[in-house]
DNA sequence: TCTGGGGTCCTAGGACCC
DNA sequence: TCTGGGGTCCTAGGACCC
Protein backbone atom coordinates (compact mmCIF):
# COMPACT_ATOMS: atom_id res chain seq x y z
CA UNK A 1 0.00 0.00 0.00
CA UNK A 2 1.06 3.56 -0.66
CA UNK A 3 -0.14 6.02 1.93
CA UNK A 4 -0.41 9.73 2.31
CA UNK A 5 -0.89 11.51 5.54
CA UNK A 6 -2.22 14.99 4.91
CA UNK A 7 -2.56 17.55 7.64
CA UNK A 8 -4.15 20.89 6.90
CA UNK A 9 -2.88 23.99 8.65
CA UNK A 10 -6.47 24.79 9.41
CA UNK A 11 -6.75 28.12 11.08
CA UNK A 12 -3.94 29.99 9.52
CA UNK A 13 -5.81 32.58 7.58
CA UNK A 14 -3.38 34.45 5.35
CA UNK A 15 -3.85 37.66 7.33
CA UNK A 16 -2.36 36.02 10.43
CA UNK A 17 1.01 35.66 8.74
CA UNK A 18 3.77 37.07 10.84
CA UNK A 19 1.57 38.10 13.74
CA UNK A 20 1.75 36.35 17.09
CA UNK A 21 -1.76 34.94 17.37
CA UNK A 22 -3.11 32.21 19.60
CA UNK A 23 -6.50 30.62 19.23
CA UNK A 24 -8.26 29.10 22.19
CA UNK A 25 -10.27 29.75 25.27
CA UNK A 26 -13.26 27.58 24.42
CA UNK A 27 -16.81 28.66 23.68
CA UNK A 28 -16.90 30.81 26.76
CA UNK A 29 -14.22 33.11 25.45
CA UNK A 30 -16.26 33.93 22.38
CA UNK A 31 -19.35 34.55 24.50
CA UNK A 32 -17.39 36.94 26.73
CA UNK A 33 -16.00 38.71 23.72
CA UNK A 34 -19.42 39.13 22.13
CA UNK A 35 -20.87 40.42 25.38
CA UNK A 36 -18.10 42.97 25.73
CA UNK A 37 -18.39 44.19 22.17
CA UNK A 38 -22.15 44.51 22.50
CA UNK A 39 -21.60 46.66 25.55
CA UNK A 40 -18.95 48.83 23.94
CA UNK A 41 -20.54 49.14 20.51
CA UNK A 42 -24.26 48.53 20.89
CA UNK A 43 -25.03 50.00 17.46
CA UNK A 44 -23.59 46.88 15.82
CA UNK A 45 -25.04 43.40 16.12
CA UNK A 46 -22.35 41.02 17.35
CA UNK A 47 -22.37 37.36 16.38
CA UNK A 48 -19.79 34.69 15.51
CA UNK A 49 -20.30 35.75 11.95
CA UNK A 50 -19.58 39.46 12.39
CA UNK A 51 -16.68 38.55 14.64
CA UNK A 52 -15.14 36.64 11.76
CA UNK A 53 -14.98 39.80 9.66
CA UNK A 54 -13.05 41.94 12.11
CA UNK A 55 -9.36 42.31 11.27
CA UNK A 56 -7.21 40.34 13.70
CA UNK A 57 -5.46 43.42 15.07
CA UNK A 58 -8.67 44.49 16.74
CA UNK A 59 -8.90 41.41 18.92
CA UNK A 60 -7.71 41.62 22.52
CA UNK A 61 -4.16 40.78 23.56
CA UNK A 62 -3.37 37.89 25.83
CA UNK A 63 -2.09 40.23 28.52
CA UNK A 64 -4.17 40.07 31.66
CA UNK A 65 -6.16 37.04 30.53
CA UNK A 66 -7.87 35.39 33.48
CA UNK A 67 -9.64 32.15 32.76
CA UNK A 68 -9.25 28.43 32.44
CA UNK A 69 -8.91 28.03 28.70
CA UNK A 70 -6.02 26.49 26.81
CA UNK A 71 -4.45 27.24 23.47
CA UNK A 72 -5.91 25.25 20.60
CA UNK A 73 -3.25 26.41 18.23
CA UNK A 74 -0.78 29.23 17.69
CA UNK A 75 0.87 30.89 14.72
CA UNK A 76 4.54 30.27 14.17
CA UNK A 77 5.22 33.89 15.19
CA UNK A 78 3.63 33.14 18.57
CA UNK A 79 5.43 29.82 18.95
CA UNK A 80 8.71 31.72 18.93
CA UNK A 81 7.82 32.79 22.46
CA UNK A 82 7.45 29.23 23.67
CA UNK A 83 3.67 29.07 23.59
CA UNK A 84 1.88 26.23 21.86
CA UNK A 85 -1.06 23.84 21.75
CA UNK A 86 -2.60 22.71 25.05
CA UNK A 87 -0.81 25.36 27.11
CA UNK A 88 -2.95 27.23 29.63
CA UNK A 89 -3.81 30.71 28.41
CA UNK A 90 -2.69 32.34 31.64
CA UNK A 91 0.72 30.80 31.27
CA UNK A 92 0.84 31.86 27.63
CA UNK A 93 -0.09 35.41 28.68
CA UNK A 94 3.09 35.53 30.77
CA UNK A 95 5.27 34.27 27.97
CA UNK A 96 3.76 36.37 25.20
CA UNK A 97 1.41 39.08 26.52
CA UNK A 98 1.33 40.84 23.16
CA UNK A 99 -0.12 37.82 21.38
CA UNK A 100 -3.56 38.33 19.92
CA UNK A 101 -6.17 35.96 21.27
CA UNK A 102 -8.76 34.74 18.80
CA UNK A 103 -11.75 32.66 19.86
CA UNK A 104 -12.11 29.13 18.53
CA UNK A 105 -14.51 29.11 15.61
CA UNK A 106 -15.91 25.59 15.53
CA UNK A 107 -18.49 26.27 12.86
CA UNK A 108 -15.82 27.51 10.51
CA UNK A 109 -13.49 24.57 11.22
CA UNK A 110 -16.27 22.15 10.42
CA UNK A 111 -16.97 23.99 7.21
CA UNK A 112 -13.35 24.04 6.04
CA UNK A 113 -12.81 20.50 7.24
CA UNK A 114 -15.59 19.29 4.95
CA UNK A 115 -14.27 21.26 2.00
CA UNK A 116 -10.76 19.98 2.50
CA UNK A 117 -11.92 16.39 2.72
CA UNK A 118 -14.25 16.56 -0.24
CA UNK A 119 -11.47 18.02 -2.39
CA UNK A 120 -9.29 15.08 -1.42
CA UNK A 121 -11.90 12.41 -2.04
CA UNK A 122 -12.55 13.91 -5.46
CA UNK A 123 -8.92 13.18 -6.30
CA UNK A 124 -8.21 10.13 -4.13
CA UNK A 125 -11.38 8.41 -2.87
CA UNK A 126 -9.78 6.02 -0.36
CA UNK A 127 -9.52 8.41 2.57
CA UNK A 128 -9.55 7.88 6.32
CA UNK A 129 -10.68 10.63 8.67
CA UNK A 130 -8.37 11.49 11.52
CA UNK A 131 -10.15 14.47 13.00
CA UNK A 132 -10.93 17.93 11.63
CA UNK A 133 -7.64 18.63 9.96
CA UNK A 134 -5.95 15.33 9.22
CA UNK A 135 -6.54 12.35 6.93
CA UNK A 136 -4.84 9.24 5.61
CA UNK A 137 -5.09 8.46 1.92
CA UNK A 138 -4.36 5.19 0.15
CA UNK A 139 -3.30 6.33 -3.31
CA UNK A 140 -2.23 2.93 -4.63
CA UNK A 141 -4.97 3.00 -7.25
CA UNK A 142 -5.03 6.72 -7.99
CA UNK A 143 -4.04 7.30 -11.63
CA UNK A 144 -0.65 9.01 -11.77
CA UNK A 145 -0.15 8.44 -8.05
CA UNK A 146 3.26 6.88 -8.57
CA UNK A 147 4.80 9.77 -10.50
CA UNK A 148 7.92 11.06 -8.76
CA UNK A 149 7.19 8.72 -5.87
CA UNK A 150 3.87 10.41 -5.11
CA UNK A 151 5.18 13.97 -5.14
CA UNK A 152 3.13 14.98 -8.19
CA UNK A 153 -0.10 13.84 -6.58
CA UNK A 154 0.83 15.49 -3.28
CA UNK A 155 1.42 18.80 -5.07
CA UNK A 156 -1.87 18.44 -6.94
CA UNK A 157 -3.76 17.92 -3.69
CA UNK A 158 -2.02 20.84 -2.03
CA UNK A 159 -2.85 23.13 -4.92
CA UNK A 160 -6.48 22.03 -5.12
CA UNK A 161 -6.93 22.66 -1.40
CA UNK A 162 -5.21 26.02 -1.51
CA UNK A 163 -7.14 27.22 -4.55
CA UNK A 164 -10.44 26.33 -2.95
CA UNK A 165 -9.87 27.25 0.68
CA UNK A 166 -6.70 29.31 0.95
CA UNK A 167 -5.38 26.76 3.41
CA UNK A 168 -1.95 25.20 3.32
CA UNK A 169 -1.38 21.55 3.92
CA UNK A 170 1.53 19.31 4.91
CA UNK A 171 1.80 15.92 3.25
CA UNK A 172 3.80 12.84 4.10
CA UNK A 173 4.16 10.04 1.56
CA UNK A 174 5.30 6.55 2.54
CA UNK A 175 4.63 2.84 2.12
CA UNK A 176 2.31 2.76 5.17
CA UNK A 177 0.33 4.92 7.57
CA UNK A 178 2.92 4.90 10.34
CA UNK A 179 5.67 6.32 8.14
CA UNK A 180 3.38 8.66 6.22
CA UNK A 181 2.27 10.28 9.47
CA UNK A 182 5.88 10.73 10.55
CA UNK A 183 6.84 12.12 7.15
CA UNK A 184 4.06 14.70 7.27
CA UNK A 185 5.87 16.36 10.18
CA UNK A 186 9.13 16.81 8.33
CA UNK A 187 8.33 19.92 6.32
CA UNK A 188 5.65 21.81 8.17
CA UNK A 189 3.98 24.01 7.18
CA UNK A 190 2.88 23.51 3.60
CA UNK A 191 5.51 20.85 2.88
CA UNK A 192 5.84 17.49 1.23
CA UNK A 193 8.10 14.72 2.51
CA UNK A 194 8.60 11.32 0.98
CA UNK A 195 9.90 8.40 2.99
CA UNK A 196 10.75 5.19 1.15
CA UNK A 197 11.53 1.90 2.82
CA UNK A 198 15.24 2.39 2.23
CA UNK A 199 15.13 5.79 3.97
CA UNK A 200 14.30 4.22 7.32
CA UNK A 201 17.83 4.30 8.68
CA UNK A 202 18.64 7.85 7.60
CA UNK A 203 15.32 9.60 8.08
CA UNK A 204 13.49 7.73 10.82
CA UNK A 205 16.01 6.07 13.14
CA UNK A 206 17.56 9.36 14.32
CA UNK A 207 14.16 10.61 15.52
CA UNK A 208 12.97 10.53 19.13
CA UNK A 209 10.71 7.58 19.98
CA UNK A 210 7.98 10.10 20.83
CA UNK A 211 7.60 10.76 17.09
CA UNK A 212 5.95 7.38 16.67
CA UNK A 213 2.21 7.86 16.66
CA UNK A 214 1.13 5.85 19.69
CA UNK A 215 4.13 6.50 21.91
CA UNK A 216 3.03 9.13 24.39
CA UNK A 217 4.65 10.63 27.49
CA UNK A 218 4.32 7.46 29.60
CA UNK A 219 5.75 5.01 27.11
CA UNK A 220 8.49 7.48 26.26
CA UNK A 221 9.45 7.75 29.93
CA UNK A 222 9.68 4.00 30.25
CA UNK A 223 11.79 3.73 27.11
CA UNK A 224 14.12 6.38 28.44
CA UNK A 225 14.51 4.51 31.71
CA UNK A 226 15.89 1.68 29.61
CA UNK A 227 18.23 4.08 27.85
CA UNK A 228 16.21 4.16 24.64
CA UNK A 229 15.89 7.67 23.23
CA UNK A 230 15.72 7.25 19.47
CA UNK A 231 13.78 5.01 17.15
CA UNK A 232 17.09 3.55 16.02
CA UNK A 233 17.95 2.53 19.57
CA UNK A 234 14.52 0.96 19.84
CA UNK A 235 15.07 -0.94 16.59
CA UNK A 236 18.32 -2.32 17.98
CA UNK A 237 16.47 -4.18 20.75
CA UNK A 238 15.41 -7.71 20.03
CA UNK A 239 11.81 -8.75 19.87
CA UNK A 240 11.92 -11.02 22.90
CA UNK A 241 13.40 -8.34 25.12
CA UNK A 242 10.67 -5.88 24.07
CA UNK A 243 7.96 -8.45 24.75
CA UNK A 244 9.41 -9.30 28.16
CA UNK A 245 9.66 -5.61 29.03
CA UNK A 246 6.49 -4.16 27.54
CA UNK A 247 4.18 -7.14 27.22
CA UNK A 248 3.24 -9.30 24.27
CA UNK A 249 1.17 -6.82 22.38
CA UNK A 250 3.01 -3.56 23.01
CA UNK A 251 6.39 -5.25 22.67
CA UNK A 252 5.58 -6.70 19.28
CA UNK A 253 4.11 -3.39 18.16
CA UNK A 254 7.19 -1.42 19.28
CA UNK A 255 9.39 -3.83 17.40
CA UNK A 256 7.40 -3.51 14.19
CA UNK A 257 7.04 0.28 14.46
CA UNK A 258 10.74 0.85 15.00
CA UNK A 259 11.39 -1.15 11.83
CA UNK A 260 8.91 0.96 9.91
CA UNK A 261 6.40 -1.86 9.62
CA UNK A 262 2.68 -1.22 9.73
CA UNK A 263 -0.01 -3.20 7.92
CA UNK A 264 -3.09 -1.28 9.02
CA UNK A 265 -5.31 -0.48 6.05
CA UNK A 266 -6.73 2.97 5.35
CA UNK A 267 -10.24 2.74 6.83
CA UNK A 268 -12.80 4.70 4.89
CA UNK A 269 -15.76 3.87 7.12
CA UNK A 270 -16.17 3.98 10.85
CA UNK A 271 -19.03 3.90 13.31
CA UNK A 272 -18.95 6.00 16.47
CA UNK A 273 -18.45 4.09 19.71
CA UNK A 274 -19.58 6.80 22.10
CA UNK A 275 -20.69 10.40 22.29
CA UNK A 276 -20.07 12.71 25.19
CA UNK A 277 -20.29 16.25 26.47
CA UNK A 278 -18.21 17.66 29.26
CA UNK A 279 -17.51 21.03 30.75
CA UNK A 280 -14.93 22.60 32.97
CA UNK A 281 -16.46 25.09 35.38
CA UNK A 282 -15.31 28.68 35.71
CA UNK A 283 -14.57 27.90 39.35
CA UNK A 284 -14.46 24.61 41.22
CA UNK A 285 -17.88 23.58 42.44
CA UNK A 286 -18.85 21.79 45.60
CA UNK A 287 -21.31 18.92 45.40
CA UNK A 288 -23.35 20.18 48.33
CA UNK A 289 -22.84 23.91 48.36
CA UNK A 290 -23.24 24.32 44.60
CA UNK A 291 -25.83 21.62 44.24
CA UNK A 292 -28.30 23.61 42.23
CA UNK A 293 -25.79 24.95 39.75
CA UNK A 294 -24.30 21.50 39.31
CA UNK A 295 -27.74 20.05 38.79
CA UNK A 296 -28.47 22.57 36.05
CA UNK A 297 -25.18 21.93 34.29
CA UNK A 298 -25.68 18.18 34.60
CA UNK A 299 -29.10 18.37 33.00
CA UNK A 300 -27.80 20.58 30.21
CA UNK A 301 -24.99 18.14 29.41
CA UNK A 302 -27.50 15.28 29.22
CA UNK A 303 -29.70 17.33 26.89
CA UNK A 304 -26.73 18.13 24.69
CA UNK A 305 -25.63 14.49 24.40
CA UNK A 306 -29.21 13.48 23.68
CA UNK A 307 -29.45 16.13 20.97
CA UNK A 308 -26.12 15.00 19.47
CA UNK A 309 -27.33 11.40 19.40
CA UNK A 310 -30.66 12.32 17.83
CA UNK A 311 -29.13 14.63 15.26
CA UNK A 312 -26.69 11.94 14.16
CA UNK A 313 -29.25 9.13 14.45
CA UNK A 314 -27.77 6.99 17.21
CA UNK A 315 -29.00 5.38 20.39
CA UNK A 316 -26.86 3.98 23.20
CA UNK A 317 -27.27 1.78 26.22
CA UNK A 318 -24.26 2.50 28.42
CA UNK A 319 -24.57 5.81 30.18
CA UNK A 320 -21.74 7.22 32.19
CA UNK A 321 -20.45 10.25 34.01
CA UNK A 322 -17.00 11.67 34.39
CA UNK A 323 -15.75 13.84 37.20
CA UNK A 324 -12.53 15.74 37.45
CA UNK A 325 -11.71 16.92 40.95
CA UNK A 326 -9.74 20.00 41.94
CA UNK A 327 -6.63 17.81 42.23
CA UNK A 328 -7.18 16.70 38.60
CA UNK A 329 -8.00 13.12 39.57
CA UNK A 330 -10.57 11.63 37.23
CA UNK A 331 -13.33 9.23 38.18
CA UNK A 332 -15.85 7.59 35.85
CA UNK A 333 -19.00 5.60 36.57
CA UNK A 334 -20.92 3.63 33.93
CA UNK A 335 -24.33 2.08 33.98
CA UNK A 336 -25.78 -0.08 31.23
CA UNK A 337 -29.54 -0.21 30.83
CA UNK A 338 -31.57 -2.93 29.13
CA UNK A 339 -32.33 -1.02 25.94
CA UNK A 340 -30.91 1.67 23.71
CA UNK A 341 -31.95 5.27 24.10
CA UNK A 342 -31.33 8.83 22.98
CA UNK A 343 -33.83 10.33 25.38
CA UNK A 344 -32.57 13.24 27.48
CA UNK A 345 -34.69 12.43 30.53
CA UNK A 346 -33.68 8.80 30.48
CA UNK A 347 -30.01 9.69 30.07
CA UNK A 348 -30.34 12.21 32.89
CA UNK A 349 -31.99 9.67 35.20
CA UNK A 350 -29.42 6.95 34.49
CA UNK A 351 -26.48 9.32 34.69
CA UNK A 352 -27.85 10.51 38.03
CA UNK A 353 -27.71 6.94 39.33
CA UNK A 354 -24.16 6.57 38.07
CA UNK A 355 -23.19 9.81 39.75
CA UNK A 356 -24.53 8.56 43.08
CA UNK A 357 -21.89 5.85 43.07
CA UNK A 358 -19.06 8.36 42.72
CA UNK A 359 -17.28 9.93 45.65
CA UNK A 360 -18.28 13.58 46.03
CA UNK A 361 -16.14 14.77 48.88
CA UNK A 362 -13.69 16.88 46.90
CA UNK A 363 -14.44 20.00 44.90
CA UNK A 364 -15.27 19.40 41.25
CA UNK A 365 -13.57 20.99 38.30
CA UNK A 366 -15.30 19.15 35.47
CA UNK A 367 -18.45 17.18 34.85
CA UNK A 368 -19.07 15.03 31.79
CA UNK A 369 -21.82 12.77 30.46
CA UNK A 370 -21.18 9.95 28.02
CA UNK A 371 -23.37 7.52 26.10
CA UNK A 372 -21.69 4.41 24.72
CA UNK A 373 -22.51 1.02 23.17
CA UNK A 374 -24.05 2.92 20.30
CA UNK A 375 -26.29 1.61 17.57
CA UNK A 376 -27.80 3.29 14.56
CA UNK A 377 -31.26 4.49 15.39
CA UNK A 378 -33.92 2.29 13.89
CA UNK A 379 -31.76 -0.81 13.94
CA UNK A 380 -32.33 -1.13 17.66
CA UNK A 381 -34.51 -4.16 18.30
CA UNK A 382 -34.78 -4.09 22.03
CA UNK A 383 -38.49 -4.65 21.64
CA UNK A 384 -40.35 -5.27 24.84
CA UNK A 385 -37.57 -3.89 26.95
CA UNK A 386 -38.62 -0.40 25.86
CA UNK A 387 -41.76 -0.71 27.94
CA UNK A 388 -40.08 -1.73 31.14
CA UNK A 389 -38.08 1.34 32.06
CA UNK A 390 -36.64 0.35 35.38
CA UNK A 391 -37.65 2.30 38.38
CA UNK A 392 -34.67 2.09 40.59
CA UNK A 393 -34.59 1.84 44.31
CA UNK A 394 -33.57 4.99 46.11
CA UNK A 395 -34.73 7.24 43.33
CA UNK A 396 -36.55 10.12 44.89
CA UNK A 397 -34.97 9.38 48.21
CA UNK A 398 -34.67 12.49 50.30
CA UNK A 399 -31.27 14.05 50.74
CA UNK A 400 -29.86 12.80 47.44
CA UNK A 401 -27.74 15.23 45.57
CA UNK A 402 -28.93 14.86 42.03
C1' DT B 1 -0.30 30.37 36.36
C1' DC B 2 -2.12 24.85 36.43
C1' DT B 3 -3.46 21.77 32.60
C1' DG B 4 -10.15 22.07 27.07
C1' DG B 5 -13.18 18.93 24.80
C1' DG B 6 -14.21 15.00 22.06
C1' DG B 7 -12.85 10.76 20.96
C1' DT B 8 -10.52 5.52 20.54
C1' DC B 9 -8.42 1.47 22.26
C1' DC B 10 -6.45 -1.53 25.81
C1' DT B 11 -6.27 -3.94 30.26
C1' DA B 12 -7.99 -6.30 34.04
C1' DG B 13 -11.13 -8.21 37.33
C1' DG B 14 -15.61 -10.06 38.38
C1' DA B 15 -20.15 -11.99 37.11
C1' DC B 16 -22.36 -15.37 34.72
C1' DC B 17 -23.07 -19.08 31.46
C1' DC B 18 -21.89 -23.37 29.18
C1' DT C 1 -19.07 -32.11 44.56
C1' DC C 2 -14.93 -30.32 42.69
C1' DT C 3 -12.06 -28.50 39.13
C1' DG C 4 -11.16 -26.13 35.09
C1' DG C 5 -11.55 -23.65 30.95
C1' DG C 6 -13.66 -20.63 27.46
C1' DG C 7 -16.65 -16.86 26.13
C1' DT C 8 -19.14 -12.64 26.83
C1' DC C 9 -20.68 -8.68 29.21
C1' DC C 10 -19.97 -5.08 32.53
C1' DT C 11 -17.25 -1.68 34.92
C1' DA C 12 -13.12 1.40 36.02
C1' DG C 13 -9.06 3.32 34.88
C1' DG C 14 -5.53 4.84 31.93
C1' DA C 15 -2.76 5.94 27.69
C1' DC C 16 -3.01 8.29 23.69
C1' DC C 17 -4.60 11.22 19.73
C1' DC C 18 -6.50 15.46 17.30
Amino acid sequence: MDAFYASVELLRYPQLKGLPVVIGGGRRHEDDLLARLTLEQPEQEWTSDTLRRIPVEFFPRLQGYAGRGVITTATYAARQFGVGSAMGLMKAAKLCPQAILLPVDFAQYRHYSQRFKSIITDIAPVMENRGVDEVYIDFTDVPGGQREGGRVLARLIQKAIFDDTGLTCSVGVAPNKLLAKMASEFNKPNGIAIVREEDLQDMVWPLACRKINGIGPKADEKLKRHGIETIGQLAAKDLQWLIDTFGQRTGAWLYAASHGQDDRPVETESEPVSMSRETTFDRDLHAVRDREELGRIFTRLCEQVAADLQRKGYVGKTIGIKLRFDDFKIVTRDLSIDHHTANAQEIRRTAGLALKRAPLDKRLRLLGVRVGSLQKQGVALDGIAQVATKSVANEGETGQLF
